[in-house]
This record gives C-alpha cells, sequence and structure tokens, in this order.
DNA sequence: TGAAATGATTTGAA
DNA sequence: TTCAAATCATTTCA
C-alpha cells in the first residue's frame, strides 16, 4: 500500500485549478457541479477515493463500483494523470528491479540435499552414505538392516520433502496468479504496467522461495542428525559375529609370534568375517594389547584355538598322506618318517588320532623334543613363562615341521615355499612382540598356500 | 543392575 | 602411517 500511499500524495500535489493539473494535462469541466474548484476538487476526489478503496470493498459491491466508475466521463483523464504520475515515481522502483544474486546459503543447502541424495532424481538416495554407515557399524547381516533402516528413513525424509516443497509450489502458484489476475483486473482503473505484474511475481517468488530455505535448512538438519545417529559407530556399537570373532582368533593364535596382518590378510579377514580392514586393524589392536595385558587370562583360549587348528592341521596332513599313498603305489611302507623314527599308520583315522593328540598334548603324545632344532625356547616375559605364546606357537611350529617333514616324505611341498623352520617370535622383555616389523613367515593351517600373509621373513 | 567384555576413538611416539 | 596405550561407550551376562 506504500505505493498507494504515494499516489495519494502525488495526487495531493497536482493541481487542478484552472483546469490544469501538473504536467499541462486539462481536465474537462465535471459534470454536475457548479463549476468552482472545490466542487471538481471534491469530485475527483471522490472518484480517487473509490479506486483506493475498491479493493476493501466486497465482490459485489467492487463490481458494482468497478462499472460505475470505468463509464464516469473523467476516467480517462483521471487515467492519464495517474499513468503520468505512474512513470515519475516508476523511477525510485526501476532501481529495485536488479536480479539477487544467487544466495550462497541457498546453494549449499541444495548442494547438501542434492548430495544425500534427498533433491534430484532418485538413486537409490544417499546409497555411499548408508554404505558407510553400514560399514560403520559391523557385520553383515546387521549391514543390511543398518542399510535398510538408514535408506527407510531417508526416503521418508525425502517424501516430506518433496510433498512439502511440492504444497509451498502450489501455494506460490496458486497465489501468484491470484496476485496477477487481481492486478490486471486493477489495470483497468489504475495504470499497471506488465513490468510491474512480472516484479510483484518476483517479489511473491522470493518470500516464497524465503520458506523453501527454512525447509531445506530443516531437511538438512534431519539429514545431519539421522547421519550422525548411524555413523557414530559408538552410538551403535555391534558385537561381530561368532564366526567372525573365531576366525580373527584363529588367525590371531596362529600367529601369535607376530601378530601383525599385512593389508592384504587384513582384506581377507575382512572379507571372510564381513567386517571393514579397520574393524580388523581395531580388532588386532585391542586383542594385542589386552592378550599381552592379561596372558594368563587368554591362556585357555590360546590353548583351544591351539587345539583347534592342530585338528585342522591335522586332518590336512592325514589328507595328505592319503594323497601320497595313492599317488605312489610303489611306497613300500605306508608310513612317514620324522627324523629317524618312522610310524607305522593303518588307517585314516588312526592318522589323525595320533596326529591330533599329539598336537593337543594329549596322553600318548608324540615327543619332539628331540628334535630341538624346531623349537627355539620362547623368551619369558619379565621372568614369568610365557605359556600362552608358547602354546600357540608350539603347535605352529609343529605343523609346520611336520609339513616340512612330510614335504621330503610324501610330496607335501606345495606353497610352502621351503619355510620349513619355525622361528617364534614372541613378546620381548620390553613386553612388545619381538621383530614385529619382520615378520615370520608362519602359514596358518587352516589356510591355502596362496594365502597372504604379512609374515615375510624366515 | 553392576561388572565384564568388546568395539571404537584418541593421543603420543616412532 | 602405524602402533601401543588409555579411555570411552555400548553390549552382554550373571
Amino acid at each position: 500500500m506504500d505505493e498507494q500511499a504515494r499516489i495519494m500524495q502525488a495526487l495531493g500535489g497536482v493541481s487542478l485549478a484552472g483546469h490544469s493539473v501538473q504536467g499541462g494535462m486539462a481536465l474537462p469541466p465535471p459534470h454536475g457541479h457548479d463549476g468552482t474548484d472545490d466542487g471538481r476538487k471534491q469530485d475527483i476526489g471522490d472518484i480517487l477515493h473509490q479506486i483506493m478503496t475498491i479493493t476493501d470493498q466486497s465482490l459485489d459491491e467492487a463490481q458494482a463500483k468497478k462499472h460505475g466508475l470505468n463509464c464516469h466521463r473523467m476516467k480517462p483523464a483521471l487515467f492519464s494523470v495517474l499513468c503520468e504520475i505512474k512513470e515519475k515515481t516508476g523511477l525510485s522502483i526501476r532501481g529495485a528491479q536488479e536480479e539477487d544474486p544467487p544466495d550462497p546459503q541457498l546453494m549449499r543447502l541444495d548442494n547438501m540435499l542434492l548430495a544425500e541424495g534427498v533433491s534430484g532424481p532418485e538413486k537409490g538416495g544417499g546409497s555411499a552414505a548408508a554404505a558407510a554407515a553400514a560399514a560403520a557399524s559391523g557385520g553383515a547381516s546387521d549391514n543390511s538392516i543398518e542399510h535398510s533402516d538408514y535408506r527407510a528413513k531417508l526416503t521418508q525424509i525425502r517424501q516430506i520433502y518433496h510433498t512439502e516443497l511440492e504444497k509451498y509450489e502450489q501455494a506460490c502458484n496458486e497465489f501468484t496468479t491470484h496476485v496477477m489476475n487481481l492486478l490486471r483486473e486493477q489495470s483497468r482503473t489504475r495504470p499497471i504496467s506488465p513490468k510491474e505484474i512480472e516484479r510483484m511475481v518476483g517479489i511473491i517468488h522470493r518470500k516464497f522461495s524465503s520458506i523453501q530455505m527454512q525447509l531445506k535448512q530443516s531437511t538438512c538438519e534431519a539429514v545431519m542428525i539421522l547421519r550422525s545417529r548411524f555413523l557414530d559407530a559408538r552410538r551403535k556399537r555391534r558385537n561381530f559375529s561368532k564366526q567372525a570373532t573365531e576366525i580373527l582368533n584363529e588367525y590371531f593364535y596362529s600367529h601369535l609370534s607376530n601378530p601383525y596382518p599385512s593389508e592384504e590378510a587384513k582384506e581377507e579377514l575382512a572379507k571372510k568375517c564381513s567386517i571393514t580392514v579397520s574393524q580388523v586393524s581395531n580388532w588386532f589392536g585391542n586383542k594385542r594389547i589386552r592378550y599381552k595385558k592379561n596372558i594368563g587370562k587368554f591362556q585357555e583360549e590360546a590353548n583351544l584355538y591351539a587345539a583347534k587348528t592342530a585338528v585342522t592341521a591335522a586332518h590336512a596332513v592325514a589328507a595328505a598322506v592319503q594323497n601320497s599313498q595313492t599317488n605312489s603305489p610303489t611306497t613300500p611302507s605306508s608310513g612317514f618318517q620324522m627324523k629317524d623314527e618312522e610310524f607305522q599308520l593303518d588307517s585314516a583315522e588312526s592318522k589323525n588320532t595320533l596326529l591330533t593328540n599329539m598336537f593337543t598334548g594329549s596322553s600318548g603324545s608324540f615327543n619332539l623334543s628331540n628334535s630341538g632344532d624346531m623349537f627355539l625356547s620362547m623368551q619369558s616375559l619379565n621372568g614369568d613363562s610365557y605359556q600362552g605364546a608358547q602354546v600357540g606357537a608350539n603347535v605352529q611350529s609343529q605343523v609346520d615341521t611336520l609339513r616340512h617333514v612330510i614335504s621330503q616324505t610324501a610330496g607335501y611341498s606345495e606353497g610352502l615355499g621351503g619355510n620349513t623352520m619355525y622361528s617364534p617370535h614372541s613378546l620381548n622383555t620390553n613386553g612388545g612382540w619381538q621383530d614385529a616389523t619382520t615378520p615370520s613367515s608362519v602359514i596358518s593351517p587352516n589356510e591355502g598356500p596362496r594365502s597372504v600373509h604379512s609374515d615375510t621373513s624366515n
């Protein structure tokens, strides 16, 4: 209504006296008056008042008055005056018509919504973020749950955002159309240029886009909260699956001398356990520290995994022996030679039993004490015995040695790379694993010959 | 419900 | 960058 006030003010300065107005326009003498200046002023004032208040009236009332005004004999002259005034006041309007530069904050919000998959084409919205969230939160089955959960919530946000956006756009369009119609209608009684209508539309759109920005801002906040909830691993920590823990423990205890898996080994373990490489690193970091801190506590676990490892190894060995038997029909003896002793094994089962007993330390175990070169004494930690490490390392070394012997007698050499002697590295007196940077070349009995390890030295 | 277990993070050193 | 060590935060279990 500022413009209206301006016009009113401008008209107030228009001199209608002497049949002339500012700008040299001449008005015909008003009909039905006595021809005095006061009478004319009164007449024009009435018309102007009617024009100005036309928007305050009801539609029917306004329609009726509008018709009356349009037919008024002074209308063309008054319209010309208004046009002239408009032309002058238009100068001040032109300055405000400059195009606004794009709002940087709005651009940021738009980019973020696009990156999160909230705005833009739907392509599994925010799948990267969901994957990251899932990766950070643990196991494979859990991953899918987390993933779908995240996606479901993101889709929900997306839907709300689009619904609201649509509503805003619809409201904006409706309001714009309404205002445009109104202005077009009013243009019959007062001078309104198309540019002015355009400007008005621009104002309306700016108002609505500021509302949209609020919507975008709150949507971004919602996405941020969702992301932080899913990505904050501490908040949603899941224990690894039993199987994954077993795989990691097996590796740890079978590489007890040097429990530092290489990147490749980590990747392989991560794949096997359906966790991330960094989770494998974390696990080994925690395990090393906790093991070292409380070896006694972990001894039982170490024994368990050592036995397990040994059993697996024994099965592998037995299979290899059996293979050698079938592959070498000319071999006179079905036994295999270890050092100076020869074992006659009647069946695969008895071989397994014997080998298992050997490794698990059950009664009747095969004493390899004569093979002194096979074992290196385990360094004690601060003078205490380092049994946990010993169990695993001994078993590992037994397995390796056995493999070596068998490789010589039964052709079981593939993949071992001649690495038969095991030099166990253990916790040194400083409490660290010896030779951590130059790991030993130990191959887990459970792994194939092609398995990759960090252990590279002999 | 509290303690233990466990996965993740932070910090400082090499 | 990687690791050890300390610590945090959550889950699991008795």
